[in-house]
DNA sequence: CTTTCGTCCTGACTGC
DNA sequence: TGCAGTCAGGACGAAA
């Protein structure tokens, strides 16, 4: 009896951000840096964006010679001289495809290499994008260039963040999200952040005062960290380019906790405050009204 | 110019 | 049990 190919469960939400992106950079590295591409599948038009027709041609007898991350995107330099450029979008992923099993309904890509191995780019809801940026141009691709500091980086201080947040007429939570404050920040680390620098997320980002943006750039980059370091904050079944599944249950603050009792007060009191659950920009934000009030 | 909103997509969930 | 409706969210183009 065939197993069943079509309907894998719960790969709902992952919504890969900066440490996810980062993690399946790191696990795609082995399986393609090096593998000369033979053959490339293309079975879809489109994800987000089309998925360029000419993808099969401008990959095919190239070699991936390193993988790279820019804020969400993964960027493959080609020993043809371009750039693959790869957005997870909220539900891709890497697997390699044993050959004698057969590709799943949302393996949108498959690449054949010259190690006689298949990797295929699985994604549901098809929020990915895949482009190939010609040989010196990707210093002029525009979503690059318009992206924030990369948190990771030695160039984000609290400056800088400051900087950022006092040109800006939203709330902080919104700030956050924009790429172009601080690139790389997705809708759960942002709550988190938020949490951990004890900032109410409703708060307009230019009244944020220098404690607080140094708390929060602190928290930014911890949150960060600590999330790459367990090999990308899951939910759910998320799983490795390698197909292993991921290996810890969510252990957020505040994301996707509303009406739990709050982590971090909590255990200080005895009245335990609870996460509460709000919408920003037709966004889910989480938070802790003690610990953030 | 800046900010907000609608859109793309599928599957899980809710309620009748 | 079935099924229609709702929700989730990154990035971007359109609208405000």
């Amino acid at each position: 009896m065939s197993r069943v190919r079509d309907d894998e469960r719960d790969i709902s939400a992952p919504m890969p951000e900066l440490p996810e992106v980062e993690t399946v950079m790191r696990g795609l590295t082995p399986l393609i840096v090096g593998h000369r591409i033979v053959r490339v599948e293309r079975r879809v038009q489109r994800l987000r964006t089309p998925l360029p027709a000419t993808l099969p041609a401008r990959l095919t007898g190239h070699t991936v010679t390193r993988l790279t991350r820019r804020a969400k995107y993964i960027l493959g330099d080609l020993s043809s001289g371009d750039t693959l450029l790869i957005h997870l979008g909220m539900t891709g992923g890497f697997f390699v495809r044993e050959p004698s099993e057969n590709l799943f309904k949302h393996d949108h890509l498959v690449l054949h290499l010259s190690n006689d191995t298949r990797v295929a780019y699985h994604d549901p809801r098809r929020f990915g994008q895949f482009e190939v940026i010609p040989a010196n141009t990707i210093n002029t691709y525009a979503a690059l260039t318009q992206l924030g500091p990369e948190p990771l980086d030695v160039a984000f201080t609290p400056a800088v963040l400051r900087a950022a947040l006092m040109a800006k007429k939203t709330s902080i939570k919104a700030a956050l999200l924009d790429q172009h404050v601080v690139a790389g920040l997705g809708n759960i680390y942002v709550s988190e952040a938020l949490h951990m620098a004890g900032i109410h997320p409703e708060r307009q980002a230019h009244d944020i005062t220098v404690p607080k943006i140094k708390k929060l750039h602190t928290a930014i980059i911890e949150v960060l960290t600590r999330a790459i370091a367990a090999g990308g904050s899951t939910l759910k079944d998320y799983r490795h380019p390698d197909g292993e599944l991921g290996f810890f249950q969510n252990q957020f603050l505040v994301y996707d906790r509303a009406d739990q009792a709050c982590q971090t007060c909590g255990p200080k009191t005895k009245t335990a405050h609870k996460i509460v659950r709000i919408v920003q920009n037709g966004r889910s934000t989480f938070y802790c009204p003690r610990c953030q009030g």
